[in-house]
RNA sequence: CCGGCAGGCUACCUUAUCGUCUCUUCGGAGAAGGAAAGUCCGGACACCACAGCGCAGCAUAGCGGCUAACGGCCGUCCGUCGAAAGGCGAGGACAAGUGCAACAGAAAGUAUGUACAGGUAAUGCUGUAGUGAAACCAGGUAAACUCUAUGCGGUGAAACGCCAUGUAUACCAGCGCAGAGGAUUGCGCGUCUGAUGCUGGAGGGUAGGCGGAUUGAUCUUUACAGUAAUGUUCAGACUAGAUAAAUGAUAAGGCUCGACAGAAUCCGGCUUAUGGCCUGCCUUUUUU
């Protein structure tokens, strides 16, 4: 069986009033540079995971640098989305986070997205 | 050649794999910029009385033209900088009022000194000399107030319109009371709305869905008019439309080793950031 790699509509998380939920009560997991908020929540049908990702503009002032980020945390966690989907039993949201303020490659953030979901994996299931 | 001036073009490429968004005749097709930026001007569009009157306020400023419009663009005169190519210009009015003004000078004006001459009842009453660009006569200055001419209502796509869901009033309609308050620009006028009660209908919120939204002052091109900006015209093209917000990642190869930078209602400008390439023009000094 092929390996489960796409990231379509439903599995964004895009309700304003889940985000506001997530962070207020979500928990986290840090890998810098990356953090992950999670929340175990109520999703529509037939759906497991929302997945956001969100870049600070304090951080980073240029919206191209922060569309870049944001793509390459979108990717890594495509690549690898099915070391953790398949062991979620009930629905999550997440949210993953950039806390660096320097630019980084694509192999480097990758490495951090499977240590970090391996870490979200054993603390939280 | 060096240096200077003006203008134009362009924005790494190819292949494979995985992935995102839109459209689709389900085969496939398309998917950021020259600045998408700053939000500084001008419009379209929508709503507020299709938006009124007066005052205030703001903007512009040789002359002529272009344009939907402009504070933009084109032409031209003048001024100014430069050796030149060329650049720059808050370039209307001080024959309305008020203010300001270095040096010189007694004085730049509710002034009258010195010397000489004239004149009177008397007096700077008159003239000349002297200072200065200018001396009861004007002149300079409006990136001084001001005046003149022209233009300008407000809000801003989270505008606005429609649909769905169905909580007990902040909405709508009718009737009655009442004129507080509210809206309309800063003020005044004018206009509109309008407290609480009854009856009937249905809202707000949930950033719900759809429209607005991409066919347009569009792009390429032919001919004509015009010094030009631009206009008219022939033929053709459809060229992102997302909504937590897509347009990416990886691998390999090539080259001159890739700057500034990411659409958010849409256009016309301006300004700022920035890699590379090309064209034309100028010749003060030095060298040939």
């Amino acid at each position: 069986m092929k390996s489960d790699q796409t990231y379509p509509k439903t599995e964004k998380l895009k309700s304003r009033k889940l985000i506001d939920k997530l962070f207020s009560e979500g928990r986290s997991v840090s890998k810098f540079p990356l953090r992950l908020v999670y929340l175990q929540t109520e999703l529509p049908e037939d759906t497991i995971v929302q997945v956001a990702v969100s870049v600070s503009k304090r951080n980073f002032k240029k919206a191209v640098d922060r569309n870049r980020i944001k793509r390459l945390i979108r990717e890594a966690y495509r690549l690898n989305k099915d070391k953790i989907k398949p062991h979620l039993e009930t629905p999550h949201a997440f949210m993953f986070l950039y806390t660096s303020k320097e630019i980084t490659d694509f192999h480097t953030l990758e490495k951090s997205m499977k240590k970090l979901l391996k870490k979200f994996r054993e603390e939280a299931l």
